[in-house]
DNA sequence: CCACAGGAATCCGGTTTCGCGAT
DNA sequence: CATCGCGAAACCGGATTCCTGTG
């Protein structure tokens, strides 16, 4: 039984620390009644030995009885203590032991169901609606959707044909006869009235006091605690996205055809409730009732919509830092380190592929060593005119591609150019072996622009080819297996003597460049650079003004050669030393920003990099004594809590 | 075997809010 | 001590992957 093997040591040091809030503290009762039970399941290595119980019984000692693994068990003060021990385990560990067989996701699942936006409140009076230069009261239900309207007017968005044309569509379309037979033409409405009372409301959040303001932040710590967590199994965990999502104006990335719509606002009769049959339901608002209650383990949501842009289903799903969240991840890491064990055997195959007599066997190989080399996503197919025209590997299309058997004193340049994920742009130029070339250019005879690349491949293809090569393998598993092998090789590489966060930083660059996770350069990018460099030019001149009054100090204590001045000396050296120290802070601190100036870390950290890697001792912050804190935040860490755990200390991905 | 649809879960960049140091 | 400005964190919700069932 692994708790026995738990150093006490251990235990000591980590008791109030990282876990016990995932351990139900409403399931620990003091309980003075005898439990039946106590017999039959405490089959544990917490069960207290004959005599304990004897001593107890004489004694009339409280017990205690709480539930673990679905078994109720009873323990003495003393033992409660082991039992926490147990519970205490490495995350993983416990994982295993709390893992079920049989598809299921959990036993037992309690919440209080979703929190709904308020209501709409219709705006005052005074704020008036123009259309065609005069003033028009709106019917409740039109005037809503034009505030949605309203509040974007400073936003792109409204500058776009199809938003435009989609917002008034279905605006129109909360119209009453009449308003609909007078307002025909959007560039004829003037919302500026309500921009402006918006802005003023949003100024006026700012200008607030701070007792409201603490209130405020108190009523959303109430409702927090209420609906923001869920009892599944024997813990209490924390709920991703307990708020329904407000109604509003689609906001599709890239050219949408869909910008614009009217995203209706979601009641208690479209909402199905998931949760076990023997939990407290969560109830539906008075005066109203749910879709649907349903009691179904096989899934891991606690609460579903439909929604009614694209038809799909959103959800209510736990935290990232939930044992089935977390298990799931640390379950997608072990997969790619699979991966690397079997990688080597998997390229040489796909080699071999490229000199298959079949086709369709050719295009699967390329497109795996284009997943495997570029890390591209699958790229499934998408309903066109529906989304935005976006592809990955599979999809790509003729006109994605150029070829150039010579391109800057390299051979077999493949020049790729497409709208991938988010519409965010992919460009890359890789030199490629000569058969993959080759049949490329294949691929590409006879096809016009708009023909896929790989006419005979998809991804429901690849992946049945990639199951059949490794059990569970898909093609995503490339991605993070790759981003991972990346990381664990650059903080080999890079960490130096130099500013171990500059490094730690730049080898997850490395894997964001690689995972083409792009951002826009933030709004105030020139602006606080300029700043940064207003301050290191300070620090210079701070540096130099130190140095000369050092170099007086010394001349002093040339002349004077007394105890005073000799301390003045040690006095500016030290200045020096430290302004200098403040000064390279603060470019290393430049170089930094300069460098992640169109690149977003966050995703790859939180997505595609084994967090056991960053934590371990062989390679990052145990090996150069770098506390965890300082390269994740505490959402990181409360995501990473199953790694930052774990005490293999010889830890390879 | 394949096309298709629906469902569940992960991934992902932008926007808003928060908290902290400087003034 | 208040408030101002900024960067980081939290939030948000859309986009994509992949699986399953049906026919």
């Amino acid at each position: 039984m692994a708790c026995l093997n738990l150093k006490w040591s251990s235990f000591l040091a980590g008791v109030g620390s990282l876990y016990e809030a995932l351990f139900l503290p409403a399931q620990i009762h003091t309980n003075t009644r005898t439990n039946t039970k106590t017999e039959n399941t405490a089959t544990k290595s917490t069960r207290e030995t004959r005599s304990e119980k004897t001593r107890r019984t004489a004694t009339g000692d409280p017990f205690y009885y709480f539930c673990y693994s679905d078994t109720v068990h009873t323990t003495t003060p003393r033992a409660l203590t082991v039992t926490i021990v147990c519970l205490r385990l490495p995350l993983c560990l416990r994982w295993e032991e709390e893992k079920y067989t049989d598809g299921s996701k959990w036993r037992f699942l309690e919440h209080k169901g979703p929190v709904f936006p308020p209501p709409y409140e219709p705006l005052p009076d005074r704020i008036r609606f123009y259309y065609d230069g005069k003033a028009m009261k709106l019917s409740p239900a039109a005037e809503e959707v034009a505030t949605f309207y309203a509040k974007m007017l400073d936003h792109e968005y409204t500058t776009k044909d199809i938003f435009r044309k989609n917002f008034f569509k279905d605006w129109r379309k909360e119209m009453t006869p009449e308003e609909k037979s007078k307002i025909t033409e959007l560039k004829k409405c003037d919302f500026t009235e309500m921009h402006e009372y918006f802005k003023a409301q949003s100024e006026a959040r700012k200008q607030m006091t701070k007792e409201e303001k603490q209130k405020i932040k108190e009523e959303n710590e109430r409702i927090l605690q209420e609906y923001g967590y869920c009892v599944m199994d024997n813990h209490r965990e924390r709920i991703g996205n307990f708020r329904i999502e407000p109604p509003g104006l689609f906001r599709g990335r890239g050219d949408h055809p869909k910008m614009g719509k009217l995203k209706r606002r979601i009641r208690p009769e479209d909402i199905i409730i998931n949760c076990s049959k023997d939990s407290a339901h969560p109830q539906a608002p008075p005066g109203s009732r749910w879709k649907e209650l349903r009691h179904d383990n096989k899934v891991t949501w606690l609460v579903s919509w439909t929604e009614n842009i694209q038809g799909s289903i959103k959800y209510i799903m736990l935290n990232p830092s939930s044992r089935i969240k977390g298990e799931k991840d640390w379950q997608k890491y072990e997969t790619a380190r699979r991966l690397k064990k079997s990688v080597e055997h998997i390229r040489a195959q796909y080699r071999e592929d490229w000199r298959s007599k079949e086709m369709r066997i050719r295009q699967r190989a390329v497109a795996l060593y284009f997943i495997d080399k570029l890390a591209l996503r699958a790229g499934n197919e998408k309903d066109e005119g529906e989304t935005a025209d976006t592809v990955g590997c599979c999809s790509l299309r003729v006109e994605h591609i150029r070829l150039h058997p010579q391109m800057d004193g390299q051979d077999y340049v493949v020049e790729l150019d497409f709208p991938g994920k988010d519409s965010i742009r992919y460009y890359n130029k890789v030199s490629v072996e000569k058969r993959v070339f080759k049949n490329l250019q294949l691929f590409l005879e006879n096809k016009q622009a708009k023909d896929d690349l790989f006419d005979r491949l998809n991804t429901s293809i690849l992946n049945k080819h990639l199951q059949e090569l490794m059990d569970g393998l898909t093609a995503k598993v490339f991605r993070t297996y790759n981003a991972s092998i990346t990381l664990q090789q650059q903080l080999k590489e890079l960490t130096s003597r130099e500013s171990k966060i500059l490094s730690y930083n730049r080898a997850n660059r490395a894997v964001a460049v690689l995972c083409n996770h792009q951002r826009a350069p933030p709004k105030t990018f020139e602006k606080s650079m300029h700043n940064l460099q207003t301050k290191i030019d300070e620090k210079k001149k701070q540096l130099s003004a130190a140095k000369k009054e050092l170099k007086a100090a010394k001349a002093d204590a040339k002349m004077l050669r007394d105890e005073k001045s000799k301390k003045a000396v040690e006095m500016k050296k030290k200045a020096v030393q430290r302004i200098s120290e403040q000064l390279m802070k603060l470019e290393v601190q430049a170089t930094d920003r300069e460098e992640n100036k169109q690149i977003a870390l966050g995703t790859s950290k939180l997505n595609y990099l084994d967090p056991r890697i960053s934590v371990c001792k062989k390679y990052w912050c145990k090996k150069w004594a770098v506390p965890i804190e300082k390269i994740y935040n505490k959402t990181q860490r409360e995501k990473f809590a199953w790694a930052i755990d774990m005490t293999d200390e010889d830890f390879e991905f």
